[in-house]
RNA sequence: GGCGACAUAGCCAAGUGGUAAGGCAGAGGUCUGCAAAACCUUUACUCCCCAGUUCAAAUCUGGGUGUCGCCUCCA
C-alpha cells in the first residue's frame, strides 16, 4: 500500500522491514481524564490501519503507551488529594471503556513510563555517555546542536527556531534549545524515582523512544501521532533514539489532521472542549468512529453536532441494509438463482474498490462510497426478494468491508423478543389481517414507545430492536 | 518571523491532466391499509479569484484572497 510519510512529505510505497510482522508505535494518552474526541482521531484511524494491514493478512504488532508520569497527572492528584497513581490508573481503565466504545482494538502492548524507569534510565545515561546529553543541577538536558539533523521531520531549520525560540531561557541550559530528559524532583509530593542525578522523573519525549525500541526494536515500520505532535515531540524523539542507536528510529511517520469545534481550536478555555465519554452519551461510538472516518486522515475535521447527526443518518442507511439482508437470510431459502449469480459477481467489483481506496494512503472516505455502493445494488438486486444463500454471501461481503473500517459490528441485543412482544406482534398482525388498522397501528406505536419498531415486508414482519 | 495544511452543490466529502464519486438534508414518484425500509427521478454547464502551460486543468505553474494549525502542555 502506498502511505503518506511525514518525513519525506511524499506518498511511498509502503515496504515493511520483516513482511512477517509489521511494527506500528502511536502515541498514547496522558492519563489525567477522559480521553477528548481529538485524543479519538489517532486512535480510530491507526486502529483501522492496523485492522486493514490485518485483513490482508499481515501480522501487526501495535504498541501504545499510557503516559503515567506527567505534571497534569500530579496537578489533578493534588486537586483530588489522592496519590498520582490512583489517577493514572483510574483513567486507564476509562481509556478501555470508551475505546471499546469507538471499536479500538487494545494494542498488543500497553506499557506505562512507571514500568518501563529502569531502561529510561539506562537509556539517558547512555545519551550522557556519547556526549549527547549533560547534566545540570540533578536535570538532564539533550543537546540539540549535537543532532546533526535535528529537525529533519518538521522540516525546521535549527536557527529559525532559536529565532523564533519563545522558549524561556533557563541557566541551567547551554543552549535554549536543548530540552529535558530528566527533571529533579522539586517537592516531596511529586513523584520521583531514583537515578544517578538523584530524585526525579523523566522529561516529556524520552518515554516514547525507550518504549519503542524496548517493545519494537530499534528501527520500527510506521510511527504514528497527530500532527501537533510532529514539533518538537517526534523531532525529539527522533533525536534521542537515532543518537542513541545510530540507525534510523522509523522509516514512515504517520500523522493525522487536526479536528476543530465549530472552526475553532478545541480547548478547554474556549468552552468547547468535549470529551469522548461526553458525545457517548448522545451517539453510539460508531458514529463516532463513522464520523472520524468519513474524511481523509490527513485533512483537518471540523466536529459539530449537525455533523454528527449527518453521520448518524448515514451509519443508518448501512445498518439497515445489514438488517433487512439478516431478516431475508432468516426468512428466505434457496440458493442462488442464475441472476442472482450474475448480481454477486458484480458486487465484488465493489470489494476492489474498497481495497484500492485502502491501499492509497487509507483512504477511508473513498473507502466508505465503495460500501455504499455495494449497498445500492444490494438493495436493487433483492429489492423484490432474494434467496437465502444470495442474502448470505452479500451479508458475508458487508460485513467485511465494513469488519475494516470497525463500523456495524454485531451488538448484544439487550432482551431480544420476549413473550410479550411476540405476543403482541402477532396480535397486531390478527388485528391487520382482520383489517382493524386501528388496532394494529395501537400496538406498533406502543411498541415504538419501548424502543422497537416494526416494518412489514413481504417477507413478514420485520423487528428492530435499538 | 519560520514551518505547514485547507478552499469542490444547502451541508459533509472523494477525485492530482481527459471532461465532477458517495453520503446527509430537500423535492417529486413507485411500493404499502397507513407507515418504515427500499427503488426511480431531481439538486455543481462547474470545482475561492486572476493569469499562464496544454489539444485538454478541479487537477500543473505563478500571483492573489480567505480559513485553520504548529513553532509553548496538547492528538
Amino acid at each position: 500500500m502506498k502511505i503518506y510519510n511525514t518525513l519525506t512529505r511524499k506518498k511511498e510505497e509502503f515496504v515493511p522491514i520483516d513482511e512477517n510482522e509489521i511494527k506500528i508505535y502511536v502515541c498514547g494518552p496522558t492519563v489525567y481524564n477522559y480521553f477528548h474526541i481529538g485524543n479519538a482521531r489517532p486512535f480510530v484511524v491507526f486502529d483501522t490501519l492496523r485492522k486493514y494491514l490485518t485483513y490482508r493478512g499481515k501480522t501487526v504488532k501495535f504498541v501504545q503507551n499510557f503516559t503515567d508520569v506527567d505534571d497534569k497527572i500530579i496537578n489533578k492528584a493534588r486537586e483530588e488529594g489522592v496519590k498520582a497513581g490512583e489517577i493514572s490508573e483510574k483513567y486507564i481503565q476509562e481509556y478501555y471503556k470508551d475505546a471499546k466504545a469507538l471499536n479500538v482494538e487494545k494494542a498488543s502492548v500497553h506499557p506505562k513510563v512507571t514500568e518501563n524507569m529502569n531502561e529510561i534510565i539506562d537509556f539517558v545515561q547512555g545519551l550522557i555517555d556519547k556526549g549527547y546529553a549533560y547534566e545540570a543541577e540533578g536535570d538532564v538536558y539533550y543537546s540539540t546542536r549535537k543532532f546533526n539533523e535535528y529537525g529533519k521531520l518538521s522540516k525546521q531549520n535549527i536557527e529559525d527556531l532559536e529565532a523564533g525560540a519563545r522558549i524561556e531561557v533557563e541557566d541551567k541550559k547551554h543552549d535554549p534549545l536543548d530540552f529535558a530528559l530528566w527533571k529533579a524532583q522539586k517537592t516531596d509530593d511529586e513523584l520521583a524515582w531514583k537515578s544517578p542525578w538523584g530524585l526525579g522523573r523523566p522529561g516529556w519525549h524520552i518515554e516514547c523512544s525507550v518504549m519503542s525500541t524496548k517493545y519494537l526494536g530499534e528501527t520500527i515500520d510506521i510511527h504514528a501521532g497527530g500532527q501537533d505532535l510532529t514539533f518538537p515531540h517526534h523531532e525529539n524523539e527522533i533525536a534521542q533514539t537515532e543518537a542513541h542507536t545510530g540507525k534510523p528510529f522509523a522509516n514512515y511517520w504517520m500523522h493525522n489532521g487536526y479536528i476543530t469545534i465549530d472552526n475553532e481550536k478545541m480547548s478547554k478555555s474556549k468552552g468547547n472542549f468535549f470529551t469522548v465519554r461526553d458525545i457517548l452519551e448522545d451517539y453510539d461510538g460508531e458514529v463516532m468512529r463513522f464520523f472520524l472516518l468519513s474524511g481523509h486522515y490527513r485533512s483537518p475535521i471540523n466536529f459539530s453536532r449537525d455533523l454528527m447527526e449527518q453521520a448518524k443518518n448515514s451509519l443508518t442507511r448501512m445498518q439497515n441494509a445489514k438488517n433487512n439482508l439478516k431478516h431475508l437470510s432468516e426468512k428466505s431459502e434457496g440458493s442462488l438463482t442464475e441472476s442472482e449469480t450474475t448480481a454477486y459477481e458484480g458486487l465484488l467489483k465493489y470489494r476492489d474498490k474498497f481495497i484500492a481506496a485502502m491501499e492509497d494512503d487509507l483512504n477511508t472516505a473513498d473507502a466508505i462510497s465503495a460500501i455504499f455502493e455495494l449497498i445500492k445494488d444490494i438493495n436493487t438486486a433483492s429489492k423484490d426478494g432474494a434467496s437465502k444463500e444470495f442474502a448470505e454471501k452479500c451479508l458475508s461481503l458487508l460485513d467485511e468491508l465494513t469488519g475494516v473500517l470497525g463500523i456495524l459490528r454485531d451488538k448484544d441485543e439487550a432482551g431480544g423478543i420476549d413473550e410479550e412482544i411476540q405476543k403482541l406482534v402477532d396480535e397486531r398482525q390478527a388485528a391487520r389481517k382482520a383489517r382493524d388498522f386501528a388496532r394494529a397501528d395501537e400496538i406498533r406505536d406502543i411498541l415504538k414507545a419501548r424502543g422497537i419498531t416494526l416494518e412489514d415486508t413481504p417477507q413478514g414482519v420485520k423487528i428492530n430492536l435499538s
